[in-house]
DNA sequence: TATGAATGAGTGTTCATTCAT
DNA sequence: TATGAATGAACACTCATTCAT
């Protein structure tokens, strides 16, 4: 087709390593453009701000993320089989974007500012699935919030470690561990 | 001789507050000065950069209540029991000082930058209680690194889910629950 | 494709004048940008600080200069003539130029911390002539570096204290009598 | 009698050496104080400022210097023998404290912006040296004030070198010698 | 007199952003 | 679209000076 639009990509991948390996306010719009190898005001071409960068980032991949991760969890009929699913989904990508995925893993409080009240995260997902797998006798009565938090705590927290450098190994081959041990949590 | 030190805890206050409320970047050594009610040069007597105050701020409370923890873990015979001290520890902590353990929270990931290699944190306190516990049997044979992020991710979560507004209700209320909970992950 | 650099110049101007009319450290960038009628970082564009600025302006006019002056050296045969040609050189200079050439002669002792050991300035060029001087018999038998200081003290004062009012007229109409008194000094 | 006013002596020590080492505006008032042992407000019970202070270290110190150079130059009768007189005391200066020496050295382009129209330096005298001079005979006819600037700046220039390190030894042997070769420029 | 904690105006410098090319 | 020179508001930080002790 026509010539597209060459630099926007390397603006985003450069801001995107850069953003996890110094965080956002440590990067400056002059780092991106080096690392982009692009000019200082191409950047300004394609996002309003370097915020408003950020926040693409964050937001566009999350959303990526959560179509996959709804994808993956909506032909499954027990919580367990969803709770595997979701783990699955993050691992994977963990290990097939770690970048990305750390950049996620890292903004979150960060990206939490400028949320709309109602807007959805894995956390939303893993409730829901709680709250229907205690409808449907497969979790025990607890409260789902509580519990909500345990497991999505837990399970985030294991490429965190990795990122840190507390674990190794491809965490594809620990989704079955994971799944089971968090399950323990909230059996019925 | 000369006038007694009267606004150092001043400015600390005040910068813990701004730094959760704003995150450490977003607040100025203005803002501080102001609702420390103290001139702009004061905080520079007392620290070297903005940098050093959040440092400071970071390791000397994480200090306190690693020591504080230790102790608590110290008396206690069975991995449960510890673990359950240092919920009770830290959840004691949030709702006696909410400002300084979001601080503590949200600070971690930027805060782990300026950490020396071999820096003490609640991680390795679990990881040794999960180790002892694997040596008498009280917890099944697994990774400890695994089961320290799943037990630690667990945990701390909790005290974010609050400070999001996703949980309510005074968390030392929810020591036992917690506690009893998350040792299903490990126990033998 | 981008702008042209415009403001360079302009910001060297000012920034001598003002270092000439105030001093280095009585100089605010501020007042540079004024004067030069650019923008506050312009200038820390073009150069990394206020202090590379100052040290630019005098390492790079003195380099021209010493240029120069070797030129006007170079073709002549006696240690006078090359006295003179050197009194010309830098009584020329302070008549077509003479902020700058005050603010060489004002900023060397501050320069001059600044100086890598094998720095040259007219001073090495002077003791070199001597020495020469002496071999070929022109000049006297005595301790050359002690010429040097009383041949270089007796110019150089000759401008500064125009510079200072005491004297009057153009120095260009002075270079004659100047290059044959200090020449008795020194004579054989 | 009555304890003298202990600091005020170290305050004065330290900011002549700290004025030479660094210049003054380089130098802080708690460096100052740091090495006087002093508090960081003692200096102000003494001096009105820290310029106040750097201009009171001139003044003081060259008014006494010109005291003794007058007094030098009083008794005796030629040109010469006054002009030897004054290389004596000033190279004696030198010698006896180089510190206070260099200071004023250094320091006569900034201090000049402070002094009144009609304030007095080793320059006034050398000129009413060489107009008496001239008036008897001892001196050849010659426009006085570049004369001066010729003598003064050689003369000066010695112990300049001698403090860039070009130049070595004790400046009170060279006195003859200087004295010599100077008044060659405007023997009769 | 001496101290040093407190001050805040002022400084050099940064950096997101704009805009002429 | 892409560039990078120019901008200036905003910032962290300094430091001469004040003043309570």
């Amino acid at each position: 087709m026509s010539r597209p639009i060459a630099k926007r990509q390397d603006v985003m991948d450069a801001a995107l390593k850069l953003f996890v390996e110094k965080g956002i306010e440590e990067t400056t719009t002059r780092d991106i453009a080096e690392l982009a190898k692009a000019g200082e005001g191409t950047m300004f071409r394609h996002f309003k701000s370097k915020e408003e960068l950020a926040w693409h980032l964050f937001h566009e991949n999350l959303e990526i993320f959560m179509k996959h991760l709804e994808g993956s969890v909506a032909g499954l009929s027990t919580a367990k089989g969803k709770i595997r699913a979701m783990v699955e989904a993050g691992y994977s990508l963990y290990e097939t974007n770690p970048v990305l995925c750390t950049f996620l893993l890292l903004t979150e409080h960060s990206a939490a500012r400028r949320m709309p009240e109602d807007y959805k995260t894995p956390i939303n997902l893993i409730l829901a699935v709680i709250e229907e797998g205690q409808k449907k006798g497969e979790i025990r009565a607890m409260d789902p919030s509580l519990a909500a938090a345990l497991i999505f705590g837990a399970i985030i927290r294991v490429p965190v470690f990795k990122h840190a450098g507390h674990i190794t190994g491809d965490l594809r081959g620990k989704v079955e561990e994971v799944t089971n041990t968090c399950f323990k949590m909230i059996a019925a």
